[in-house]
DNA sequence: GCCCTGACGTGAA
DNA sequence: ATTCACGCCAGGG
């Protein structure tokens, strides 16, 4: 017999759990929620998902954003500005509508440990000490 | 069931 | 840095 109530498929919960597990003052990007998720490729499902998604359910949707650190709402709009307000409060900085994920990306510690930390190619205009 | 849209990603021009 | 085309596929009309 079907359940009168259908649940939301797996993916979801998978997806949900994935944003879920982000660390605080961390981005991950949709697609590579989605590859945790066990969805390589579906990124638009994460998408999807958070749309659904109330913000009740206390997951930080907040810190998803697009592959290349954007966020993925019209600067401006009303979703947008509390993104960047909740990212602020976790330390994120968020330089026009852009998260630089070289440094809250979460994959980035992955990146780090492989390829070791990237080598300074000259842009830096000052280099300076950091903490 | 078809068609269009979309909190996306990637590669090419 | 921008723009375009495509791939992907769940939802809603």
């Amino acid at each position: 017999m079907k359940s009168v109530r259908p649940e939301p498929p797996p993916a979801h919960h998978a997806i949900r759990a994935a944003i879920a597990a982000i660390p605080q003052g961390r981005v991950a990007n949709y697609g590579e929620i989605a590859r945790r998720a066990g969805l390589p490729g579906r990124a638009r499902l994460v998408g999807t998902v958070l749309r659904e998604a109330p913000s009740a359910l206390g997951l930080p949707w907040y810190r998803v954003l697009r592959a290349d650190g954007r966020i993925a709402f019209p600067p401006g709009s009303k979703a947008f500005r509390e993104q960047v307000r909740h990212l602020a409060g976790e330390g994120v900085l968020v330089r026009g509508g852009r998260v630089d994920l070289a440094v809250h990306g979460w994959e980035r510690d992955v990146d780090h440990l492989l390829w070791g930390p990237p080598a300074q190619t000259g842009k830096r205009k000052s280099a300076r000490a950091e903490s």
